[in-house]
DNA sequence: TCTGTACTCAACCAAGTGGTTGACAACGGC
DNA sequence: GCCGTTGTCAACCACTTGGTTGAGTACAGA
């Protein structure tokens, strides 16, 4: 089972969640979600400085998650799929584990002890 | 389309993708994918002090992710599989929305420009 | 009761993060 | 060419994070 290694070459990895650990750029992906957008138009929600939403989209930039256009003055944000995949793959590969796992604890709770946990 | 709001009251989904985002704690998950866990144990593989590996655990149970009893002096840990599924919850809801954006953001690419961007 | 084992808590440190403000660059319109 | 708009870069700040070491707690066994 390699999945156990600490040492796993995927860094972007953490990158990723990194960037989704966020609820200002969970937002910026959302707001993304219904289209292409500036910069400005990106932060108007937020109650922080236009530079701080742009260290945002820089972070997310980092991390894959969307890539920057540019057209006159404007510097147009939208997503990329390929990043949320790679979470979503490696979440869903550790959500079949963690479920196989449930189910051989179940079974060892039930053959050891009776209940004494939670 | 209430996804777009900053102040969406799910703190604990920054406390799951920042736990996520460190490949130590990653593998432990991992590791405690095979079965429940002593702290002795789950330290062992990594280059790195016992309190440290205690810190990760910490910052694992504070997300939810695990859960940690207590027989005698050990202090076995184990997967909560609730956090995570709210983590793929999360990714999924927008993994729909970010491809129908791809469809409308290629629809409006087709109709408006010919490809002068990435 | 004394010792060893398993683990946690507290203090500390270097590096990173999330925000600020101010200055600057690039571009379109007048 | 100048001005406003758009956005970035740099410096700074408070706080967090990921690691360390050292001391302390809780339990089992001799």
């Amino acid at each position: 089972m390699s999945l156990i290694q600490a040492t796993e070459p995927d860094s972007s990895l953490n990158d990723i969640f990194a960037a989704l650990a966020d609820p200002t750029r969970r937002a910026i992906l959302g707001r993304l979600a219904t289209g292409e957008s500036s910069v400005n138009e990106l932060a108007a929600p937020f109650p922080m400085s236009l530079q701080a939403v742009s260290k945002h989209l820089k972070v997310l930039e980092r991390a894959g998650l969307i890539s920057r256009g540019r057209q006159a003055q404007l510097r147009p944000c939208r997503l990329r799929p390929d990043s949320l995949a790679r979470a979503t793959g490696w979440l869903d590969s550790y959500r079949a584990l963690w479920d196989s796992s449930f189910d051989r604890l179940d079974e060892h709770l039930r053959s050891t002890q009776k209940g004494n946990h939670d």
